[in-house]
DNA sequence: TTTTGAGTTGTTCGA
DNA sequence: GTCGAACAACTCAAA
């Protein structure tokens, strides 16, 4: 009988270019197993939108195991010491996540299995780069994003070439393994019907989007990513943050359809995986990015505590169109452009004076794409409080980010219905347009959409305030 | 050690 | 309407 091995899903739910799935298939018999660890996970738990997005992409990785896939509920390291013995298993093999609180705990599993007599081999499955390769002469790590990408370039050597799928795979089921409805995954109430439309989850569907958007979407990127009405974004977040394609797939595939033409909009794409990169080498470096300032002397910035303002910035019903617009894009799309995504944290961190953590937390519940490293780091990044932040006099203004970048308001008409009818003109600031404007466009402010819930041009000014003191405080 | 130049995505004001 | 400068200084990276 040949050697036994479970191979261990998390974050890397594909089959092609994954290390420890090839790996193993070259020595052993295999019992490929997921484990829903949230006892593990503690208060980073997995928010709604990801479990809903989980059970789709199991469901898919457990078709392309031929119906293998074992499925557990449970703390892992407990499982897995179980699983171990009552299997009769030699290995154990699986690919490295970075958050924080599954560094410790695979650490410590690691050490319990070799106590075992059990092998256990860990690979980099989801990075292009490993966060400790990229470092300065002194061995510290980079704060600042173009040169610690520059650095990772002349490494471009060190990114593995996707792998193929394994040749020959000679998958067990083990009899005691759960259904995957038992994980309850899906909403109780559903709320994910709109979703459902939206998107096509698993390794299949990631890899005909990357194609189909190196295909139509890639041609003129660099400025088209600015317009969340246009399709020029990759859309692969989520797809990534699961594992069902692989940034060493992205970036090979792009690499390879490389010709002056799209030079910049290629570079462009590329580097935003660069960014996605940082974020992990940020959290790897500083663990505790999801709920520290990066920047110390931001503990003493004074946040503004308001329930009602955080609803109401929640809900899509700040009387900001483009702000609402991608609140509400969120909520049923489980998504939101990048674009938006700006200018949406912007106006909850620097016009209602907010903290960045009930930002950080709502697009952790609510994103598909919800990813511990990406949402952390971008979010202080907005604040001012992270590494390489934004300056903090730059308020973006969601009316010149309106007619900026949605100027037919095609995106704005589309998840703010009840203001599809008014000209654009005044789409981005009804309050501004005149009675009969509204009473034609049918929009009542304060009745069917909400007037301002606060004054632009004076909430700025208090955040500038804000941050001087800060300023002043720490010195 | 010291010095120098640079740093994702913006807005406003005044000429 | 358009354009350049100011916004504020600090930290980081590299020579």
């Amino acid at each position: 009988m040949k050697k036994r091995a479970i191979v261990w899903f998390r974050q890397d739910l594909r089959i092609s270019d994954n290390p420890a799935l090839y790996n193993a298939a070259l020595n052993y018999d295999i019992f490929p197993i997921y484990i829903l660890d949230d006892e593990g996970a503690g208060h980073q738990r997995m928010g709604g939108a990801s479990r809903w997005w989980l059970h789709h992409s199991l469901l898919s990785l457990e078709q392309s195991l031929l119906g293998k896939l074992n499925i557990y509920d449970g703390k892992a390291q407990k499982l897995l010491t179980q699983l171990v013995k009552r299997l009769n298993i030699n290995a154990v093999f699986w690919n490295r996540c970075y958050e924080p609180w599954r560094i410790e705990r695979d650490m410590s599993i690691k050490e319990t299995l070799k106590g075992e007599g059990v092998k256990v081999f860990s690979f980099n499955g989801s990075l292009l780069w490993e966060p400790w390769e990229i470092l300065k002469e002194d061995k510290s790590f980079y704060k600042v994003f173009t040169p610690f990408f520059k650095a990772a370039l002349k490494h471009e050597g060190l990114i593995r070439d996707p792998l193929p799928k394994p040749l020959h795979l000679n998958l067990l089921k083990d009899q005691k393994s759960q259904n995957l409805s038992s994980l309850n995954l899906l909403p109780v109430v559903p709320w994910d019907k709109y979703i459902k439309k939206c998107w096509h989850v698993g390794e299949k569907a990631a890899m005909k989007k990357l194609l189909n958007f190196l295909d139509t979407g890639l041609l003129g990127y660099q400025k088209g990513r600015d317009y969340p009405a246009s399709e020029h974004v990759s859309r692969l977040s989520p797809h990534l943050h699961f594992g069902e394609i692989s940034p060493n797939q992205v970036w090979h595939k792009a690499q390879k359809i490389r010709s002056s033409s799209i030079r910049l909009d290629l570079d462009h794409f590329l580097t935003e995986l660069g960014w996605r990169e940082f974020s992990y080498y940020l959290l790897v470096h500083f663990p505790k990015l999801s709920h520290e300032n990066f920047q110390k002397k931001f503990d003493a910035f004074p946040w503004h505590y308001d329930p009602l303002m955080l609803k109401a910035w929640q809900q899509g019903q700040t009387g900001y169109p483009l702000v609402d617009a991608g609140m509400r894009e969120l909520w049923q799309t489980g998504y939101m452009h990048n674009r938006v995504r700006m200018v949406v944290a912007s106006f909850l961190v620097k016009n209602l004076l907010l903290h960045w953590h009930e930002g950080e937390k709502w697009f952790w519940d609510c994103l598909l794409d919800a990813d511990l490293a990406n949402n952390s780091a971008s979010w202080q990044w907005v604040a001012g409080s992270g590494a390489d932040a934004a300056p903090y006099f730059r308020i973006f203004n969601p009316i010149t980010q309106g007619e900026k970048f949605d100027k037919e308001g095609l995106y704005t008409r589309k998840f703010v219905p009840e203001l599809s009818r008014l000209p654009s003109k005044y789409l981005f600031h009804p309050w501004e347009a005149p009675d009969l404007v509204l009473k034609q466009a049918g929009v009542v402010l304060g009745l069917n959409y909400p007037q301002p819930i606060v004054n632009l041009a004076f909430s700025r000014e208090q955040a500038l305030d804000a941050y001087t003191t800060l300023k002043s405080t720490t010195k």
